[in-house]
DNA sequence: ATAGATGGCATTTTT
DNA sequence: TGCCATCTAT
């Protein structure tokens, strides 16, 4: 049996045996919020209520998988294998394996299948993303909108904004004027576009990310039998990272927990009328999608919307050892918003993070390299992390690692469904089980020579008007498009599972693939394998399509045997023993496109916090001296993040990159001692690194170590007694503080501060 | 009408 | 840099 007081601490046992009415967990980061998430599933199944009416919303697939598989493991260590020739009824040994879990977006579909939205008819295709910018394109064709206008804005930018919109719910005129008053003058053009895009999706059964919400809610306000259907099906609701769901996600919770729409409730709220169960799990500290539409109130606001909420917080950390957390709750410290969040370990205080300062970001790629081999020493890649802001930081650290031959698994960034290849083969799967899918026919049909754009749309207008003959007609005057559509038809008569009908659709394409890419077909045939393993756990073709649609497949592949590149809101609720975090200076890190408002600097803050709280007992920030910008025609300097320049120097250790391009603790004046020159012993270098970039360094002819000599300097060109002004190649003009002896000088550089340099870097210049 | 090519651009984060 | 959108020759 499970002993949930032994392994859970007292609030998480209080919520995880809190089995009825609105519950609110507030889970700092590393609390065991995962832990208690899966215990609560346990009690409730021992309580006697079917695993089936247990409805897991998770932010990601992955994350309910993952607790899915928890509660399994917890279930067959506690349980053990089920005793076949006992009387005793069998506890199923597979206690969860009904229960349902998944993202709101594939719970809504999976209702909407059921219950079709108003003036919806035959199957609902979810659209991805070049799905979505392809019916832009369409529409402003069809319309002439902004044809030859180079201001008006392209239909990345149209998507993303309306997207914004909606799901902040505000007009979209509303949006532009907040995040792009430079478009405001197109409002009209783009309302006009907006109307014909949402057209164009209804004539061809076609749902984008936020339909789908949308149209649930649409779906559960206006037909009481498919409220019912919910609310019957699922009485015990959980929604994991509640701080980032947005108003409709929250609505559609509430509804489904049994909270009466606006219009039945009575004037004075829900004093008693909610019934339902429903937990939050969330922590306001780590709300990081406000850009997408997330509303940090919902958390803030859940106890008055239901009322009686029991509020618990988890606050002892398991995760971190306390010198991390030190850090991790300085970042929170400085929030305008007084966050009560104070995370607290019994682990012990560990190391203190590092902050480390090479002198370009591209030797911050070499000296990140140079530290995950070192930590390869003693951990597995796979509890290795480096973290960063925006996917294209990661960039030269990346070529690093190639060069290298160490391998890593990037979150964020190019997606794996949006690899061309994938498109197809998934477009092909599409239409077996969708005849009518228009955006996967076109796809298939520009596979075939002579096929465009106009001759999908002409074809898929006459089969539309109900003339499938002469659309097949059409079809056939184009050899390759006949073959395809010949196979389609073979594989809708046969009753095929997916891996099956995938195998098939792979075999048939691949030819095609090898004439499209010729240059890495091969690379590309092993990613399609990876295809058919993600088949292998669907019994429905249909749903495996879907999902194929709604998220990144790589997420689930493998194992966690590589380290790992991600983005800080990839990594959000994972955890690694050791993680570096690149680029923390100024532009980056605070994102420069988060310095306008004030609640989007607050947001980036939160982004930190994630990204601190994910080690368990390593640490490092990278702040990089410079940077290099292609736009800036070369390298810049930078400064440091303001998360960084805010922390308090004990917090941490400090490494600073000297010219030699070996690390060294940084010397912190004693107090009392500030310019003493006498006890600057030098401390031992920490990670001496191998120069990875070595034709870069030649190209700048800039000497660098050898492996087994200790940086002995050339004659310096700056003296020994020089005093007054100097030279570096990336700082500038500098002027010479303080020497310090055998073979460096203080230098300080107008908006880099004192520097210690090998005087051999630095040329005189005149005072 | 299509396909291939050129030229111009901007570069946050994700379901 | 790589992605789009538009242009141009077929």
């Amino acid at each position: 049996m499970i002993d949930y007081e032994r392994d859970l601490n007292e609030a998480q046992f209080e919520a995880a045996a809190s089995t009825d009415g609105p519950l609110l967990v507030v889970a700092g980061a590393g609390s065991g919020k995962t832990r208690t998430i899966v215990y609560r599933l346990a009690y409730l199944v021992e309580s006697g209520i079917p695993a089936s009416s247990i409805l897991l919303l998770t932010f990601t697939r992955k994350a309910a998988v993952e607790m899915l598989e928890r509660a399994r493991r917890l279930a067959e260590h506690s349980y053990g294998l089920p005793k076949l020739s006992s009387s005793e009824p069998l506890l199923d040994p597979r206690p969860f394996a009904t229960v349902q879990g998944g993202t709101f977006h594939s719970y809504a579909y999976s209702i909407l299948r059921i219950f079709r939205p108003q003036g919806y008819s035959g199957n609902l295709t979810i659209m991805d993303n070049h799905d979505i910018l392809a019916a832009f394109q369409h529409c402003r064709e069809e319309l002439k909108i902004g044809k030859g206008d180079r201001s008006f804005p392209k239909n990345q930018t149209v998507n993303a904004l309306l997207s914004k919109s909606r799901n902040k719910e505000m007009p979209l005129e509303d949006a532009l004027r907040r995040d792009a008053p430079h478009l405001f003058m197109h409002h009209s053009a783009m309302e006009e576009l907006t109307a014909a895009y949402a057209r164009y999706k209804r004539e061809k059964s076609l749902l984008d990310y936020d339909d789908l919400l949308f149209s649930l809610e649409e779906v559960l306000l206006t037909r009481p039998e498919a409220l019912a259907y919910c609310r019957g099906r699922h009485k015990y609701i959980m929604v994991d990272e509640y701080q980032d769901t947005n108003p409709v996600q929250a609505r559609i919770a509430g509804l489904v927990a049994g909270l009466d729409p606006p219009a039945q409730r009575k004037p004075e709220g829900t004093p008693d009328g909610f019934r339902g169960n429903l937990m939050a799990v969330g922590d306001d500290a780590q709300s990081i999608y406000a850009f997408r539409g997330a509303d940090i109130r919902n958390i803030l606001d859940f106890p008055k919307i239901f009322k009686g909420t029991k509020i618990i917080r988890l606050e002892e950390n398991y995760r971190s050892t306390q010198h991390l957390l030190n850090l991790s709750n300085a970042v929170l410290e400085n929030a305008a918003e007084g966050y009560a969040k104070h995370l607290f370990t019994r682990r012990g205080d560990g190391l203190k993070p590092n902050i480390v300062r090479p002198l370009s970001d591209r030797s911050q790629a070499a000296h990140a390299a140079a530290r995950i081999i070192e930590l390869m020493r003693s951990h597995r890649p796979g509890d290795i992390a480096v973290l960063f802001r925006s996917g294209f930081h990661s960039f030269p650290l990346e070529v690093t690692l190639n060069k290298l031959g160490i391998a890593f698994k990037k979150y964020g960034g190019v997606r794996y469904t949006e690899a061309a290849h994938v498109r197809d083969v998934l477009s092909f799967l599409r239409l077996v089980l969708n005849p009518m899918d228009f955006t996967a026919f076109c796809r298939m049909a520009e596979l075939s020579r002579g096929v465009g754009v106009k001759t999908c749309l002409k074809i898929y207008q006459t089969a539309l008007s109900g003339d499938g003959e002469k659309a097949a007609e059409m079809a056939a005057r184009h050899p390759e498009l006949a073959g395809d559509l010949a196979f389609l038809e073979n594989a809708r008569r046969r009753e095929l599972t997916p891996v099956q009908l995938l195998t098939e659709i792979i075999e048939h394409y691949t030819p095609r693939m090898e004439l499209l890419y010729p240059d890495d077909y091969p690379r590309r045939a092993q990613g399609l394998e990876q295809l058919i393993q993600i088949a292998a756990a669907y019994k429905d073709p249909d749903l495996l399509a879907v999902d194929l649609s709604l998220e990144d497949p790589e997420n689930r592949e493998e194992g966690a045997e590589a380290l790992t590149l991600s983005t800080i809101h990839s990594a959000k609720g994972l955890e690694w023993n050791a993680v570096l975090i690149l680029d923390l200076v100024e532009e980056r890190f605070p994102s420069r496109h988060a310095m306008v408002r004030p609640e989007d600097y607050e947001e980036e803050r939160r982004l930190m916090y994630v990204a601190c709280t994910r080690a368990r007992t390593v640490l490092e920030l990278y702040v990089p001296s410079s940077l290099y910008d292609r736009s800036g025609g070369g390298t810049m300097p930078a400064s440091p993040s303001p998360f960084v320049r805010e922390l308090s120097p004990s917090l941490y250790r400090e490494l600073q990159e000297g010219w030699d391009g070996a690390l060294s603790e940084k010397r912190r004046p004693a107090p009392g001692n500030r310019l003493g020159g006498n006890d600057f012993s030098r401390p031992p270098p920490v990670s001496k690194i191998v120069d990875f970039h070595t034709h870069a360094a030649r190209n700048r002819s800039l000497p660098h170590e050898d492996d087994n000599a200790a940086a002995e300097p050339e004659a310096p060109p700056v003296g020994p007694d020089a005093c007054g002004f100097c030279r570096h190649r990336i700082f500038g003009r500098g002027k010479i503080v303080q020497h310090l002896p055998p073979d460096k000088v203080r230098v300080n550089f107008p908006g880099f501060g004192l520097k210690v340099i090998m005087a051999s870097y630095l040329s005189m210049e005149d005072g």
